[in-house]
DNA sequence: TTAATCATGTAACACGTTACATGATTGC
DNA sequence: GCAATCATGTAACGTGTTACATGATTAA
């Protein structure tokens, strides 16, 4: 998946390992985490199966940098990957694990825990709304609207399941409350 | 993550690898896919860490079976895990991967793209609505009300999940269609 | 002078996926 | 007679995580 990722903003144009750490650190983080050693070790794999070539660029003050460049090769593979019939939704959410097996602690850490965890949402909620990634700096760079059109969707993804999340919360939060007051009056 | 969850459930009650894989599937399907083969893999780190120890049962008519038990040191290990400070979102969406470089292809060819998340998003939808998880039998079986509380709030999730993907969905479908029609009537 | 930025990675380990393997019993 | 259920796994590979390593330049 990553390797698609990749081999996507390759396509956009060339660039070193380094570009495309900082675009998923700035740009993608809010729908995908990627580290500094694995999107190295995935070029590595993009170039061994031919789908880009480098070519290492000296520069002066700075360190030497390696360049990639997407092969029609590559070019094929993302299509494949794209069109790929990929729905079998094998969903893991770590949130829901810890969820499931809360019963563990009392409603009063729980209702602690769940505080917390919004107190954490609205970081993300907050850097969705406020300042939602800057894809007006990429319609400019790649100047295709159509392009645009599909970044924008995965924005308003971001923004509704940001929403939904602090609905659930809150709504935890509630019926925590309402079962702690019901405890305390008998 | 997987083996905490394992963990959990086992410290509900004594049960066999195969309980554990009917359990994922059947009951918690909705928010964490596991193979067969990785669950008795982590039964058996379980046990290397002293988590769990098993005993091996002869039926008759049926293949013998080797039942887990949770020890003293598993249930720490379990509560420390539930206690651990988790948050720092590591999120990984294939979904938004997909879309983010939808732009290779014609709006056409998004719109039925689109069109066969939505017929698929239905399943699960439908899944989750007409016949949601039952927490009823794990509440006789467990008899704990207070554990069923969230199990309930994953459910909700769940719930409030796929009718925010299905809105999700919709959304980028008027879109498309919109940009369609633009593009038709110059 | 100290931290951040630029730029590259390796090694070891943990976790997830895919394919394969075995063999008895029970229900249609 | 055939598929499903019960019950266990191994092997190989792919992907993600953590910790470590290097070293120059530039801005506060």
């Amino acid at each position: 998946m990553l390797k698609h990722g990749i081999l996507g903003l390759l396509n956009y144009g060339s660039m070193t390992g380094y570009d495309i750490v900082l675009i998923f650190k700035d740009s993608l983080s809010y729908f995908w985490h990627a580290q500094t050693s694995q999107i190295y070790r995935e070029l590595h794999t993009i170039k061994k199966n031919g789908w880009a070539t480098d070519e290492t660029i000296v520069q002066d003050g700075k360190p030497d940098k390696k360049e990639f460049t997407i092969t029609e090769k590559g070019r094929e593979e993302l299509r494949r990957w794209l069109s790929e019939d990929n729905i079998g939704l094998k969903i893991r959410s770590p949130l829901m694990m810890k969820t499931f097996f809360r019963g563990e602690f009392s409603l009063e850490e729980n209702i602690d825990y769940f505080e917390k965890l919004k107190h954490e949402s609205y970081g993300f909620a907050h850097k969705m709304t406020v300042t939602p990634p800057d894809t007006e700096k990429y319609v400019r760079l790649i100047n295709d609207p159509m392009k645009a059109l599909y970044w924008k969707m995965t924005i308003e993804y971001g923004l509704m399941y940001s929403k939904m999340y602090g609905e659930w919360l809150d709504n935890c939060l509630k019926q925590m409350e309402e079962l702690k007051n019901e405890n305390s009056d008998n």
